[in-house]
DNA sequence: CTGAAAGCGCTTACAG
DNA sequence: CTGAAAGCGCTTACAG
């Protein structure tokens, strides 16, 4: 043991969990006797109550100040019979996805004196609900943020009603009472998509769609429908192939798509990583992207820069979704300001890289 | 702290958080009076202590059992004076390896009643320290895991021992007690990377360095320095590029060692990504791999299999790792028995896919 | 082997 | 505006 060891600290040697604790923290009894008042008074402080009076509140908070005192939240969640805790529960298989998203919660959380406990889940197990109700009552979770595609699973919220939980549900459509989501906007981003592939002259164009089981899959696919029929435009259903957001269907898709005759110059692919799987697809078809076929993803995961050729995609601020879905929870389903001031904070954009160009001239 | 509801709140509409809760959960109170014994033998039943008679523990297990009885974490948490939250600590900025590792602790907490609060945080900050202590005090978290670079830091070593708190690092290097780490073997696993390229029979070999401050770095490149040496090769001064762990420092660091005349017919990586970058400047050089040049990763990260052509890589199994750092962290340090019997369930293993080759002929 | 009392650090409900 | 009492659901320390 190195470091700091204060007069009054007799321990032995070793990591001893009590002994150590140099001077202990302060409780709300040490601050009251402190500034000479009840530690009533201090909970009001800490709880900013509004009727303190101005002097004995600035008195309280002084001597807080001095010592760093701050509540303990296991104390305060017993008394509140609610804990300090957000839960984030995610079934979204995407690695980049889930990172950002906790990253954008724990931005939206900072300072608030909440934590972040993650709880993947697997909505196809029986035990499913069972254990996030569990999981719920036991931490008596403050409330929790759902992301696809458990966010769509409507036994999930009447769950969440049931037992009383706060929660933000984050979707690309709107499931449920505005307070309790964030609704994406993917039908915008598909449609960008569309937008661009047919400015560049692209006329037998295909889609990839991601599972069924994502309301995300059909709202992309909506909004990329709208995007070519504005251009006068129709989506072949030969030229629609289904995958599941994963890199190896997006390959064998794409590979189908590939075999028809004539064939696509343009495939829009519901994400990053199917649009990878199709590039792979089109090397082994003996095909250049983008000279022979436009590629384009929708995510903007740093695989979308990492494969050859680097991937035009749809970039969602998915670690800003996170974020306002944070504030939005904590602030009891207020509509954050910042989001009210400008919605397109959480909008999708064009990210134009050099898997996309005009068709073949022949 | 945004208080915005509290429990008294009776707002007419809206999710009340008392209004729904059914049977309200019952306490340990409520087992005691069914059981007919103390409270206190209650408590001692669920914190499994050895004297309570058979009779008596049975008899108050079937009550528990009957009313799908758990103890309150909170309440336990303040009586204990510790939480049943565990940390982790990291910095790494690769979301697969964040997931991966999340994974496994969660794997390992199975059923422990534990819970995972993560946190991110940067070493380079001035409050890295003091937010760091008054995360792991304020929460007083059971214990934490902490992952490289952080791990390495010797100043966490000594606040988490000087504030008494478990902790279980991760790293490349044995930098405590062998009861608080779990050591990587990356030296192992660079060195099955020099065999397979030696044995392609390349002589001209380059290597593609982490950042300095990570220790892996260092471990990687003295691992592939020794299995050079074996084969009676020299890792030359000048064969050797600096990087950061990133695609674009791989990119560049590549980029500079294919200038070079002799160029390397082989390039080992520190990482997948630096490989992928490795990849892009093999491109870009006009260069065929694994025809003109053998490229290799570390990691078996999905990008492994996503890029072309796919990586032929060292895998590193990240979430049996954090799997085993939980365990051991629950166990107090003790070693798990698993990983006692079969150390090698955290070894690297050499993968190989269509990025390495023999030397070009010529 | 078992229990009654006190306490962990907060808050609610009730007074004044 | 402020406080004394009781309680949240557990555990520790002390008895027996």
């Amino acid at each position: 043991m190195t470091a700091s060891k204060t007069p009054d600290d007799h321990s032995p040697e070793g990591p001893n969990l009590d002994a150590d604790s140099s001077r202990k923290r302060p409780t709300i009894n040490d601050i009251a006797r402190l500034a000479g008042v009840s530690k009533k008074t201090v909970s009001r402080v800490i709880n900013q109550s509004p009727s303190v009076r101005d002097e004995t509140r600035e008195r309280i908070e002084a001597v807080i100040a001095e010592h760093g005192y701050e509540p303990d939240p296991q104390a305060r969640g017993l008394a509140f019979r609610r804990s300090f805790l957000i839960g984030m529960i995610y079934d979204n298989p995407n690695p980049q996805y889930v990172v950002n998203m906790q990253q954008g919660l724990l931005d939206g959380m900072k300072g608030s004196g909440f934590e972040l406990v993650v709880h993947p889940c697997d909505r196809a197990s029986p035990h499913f609900l069972t254990d996030l109700r569990t999981f719920i009552e036991r931490q008596r979770l403050y409330g929790v943020v759902v992301t696809p595609s458990v966010s769509e699973d409507e036994r999930v919220g009447r769950l969440l009603r049931e037992i009383g939980c706060e929660y933000i549900r984050i979707a690309s459509v709107q499931l449920d009472d505005p307070d309790r989501m964030i609704v994406g906007r993917d039908r915008l981003g598909a449609h960008q998509a569309a937008k661009h592939i047919t400015e560049l002259g692209h006329t037998r164009i295909a889609f990839i769609s991601g599972p069924d089981t994502f309301r995300s899959s059909h709202e992309r696919r909506g909004g990329f429908e709208d995007g070519l029929n504005e251009a006068g435009l129709k989506l072949e259903p030969n030229f629609v192939a289904n995958a599941a957001y994963t890199f190896e269907t997006g390959l064998t898709a794409a590979e189908e798509l590939l075999k028809l005759s004539p064939r696509p110059t343009a495939i829009f692919c519901g994400n990053d990583e199917m649009a990878a799987g199709a590039l792979q697809a089109a090397r082994r078809a003996g095909l250049n992207v983008p000279a022979d076929l436009t590629v384009i993803g929708f995510d903007d995961f740093q695989i979308a820069s990492r494969v050859w050729p680097p991937l035009t995609t749809i970039r969602i601020p998915t670690r800003e979704v996170g974020r306002m879905a944070a504030l939005k929870l904590i602030a009891g389903g207020q509509e954050p300001r910042e989001l009210k001031a400008e919605p397109e904070r959480i909008a999708p954009s064009l990210v134009v890289r050099e898997s996309s160009g005009p068709p073949p001239s022949k």
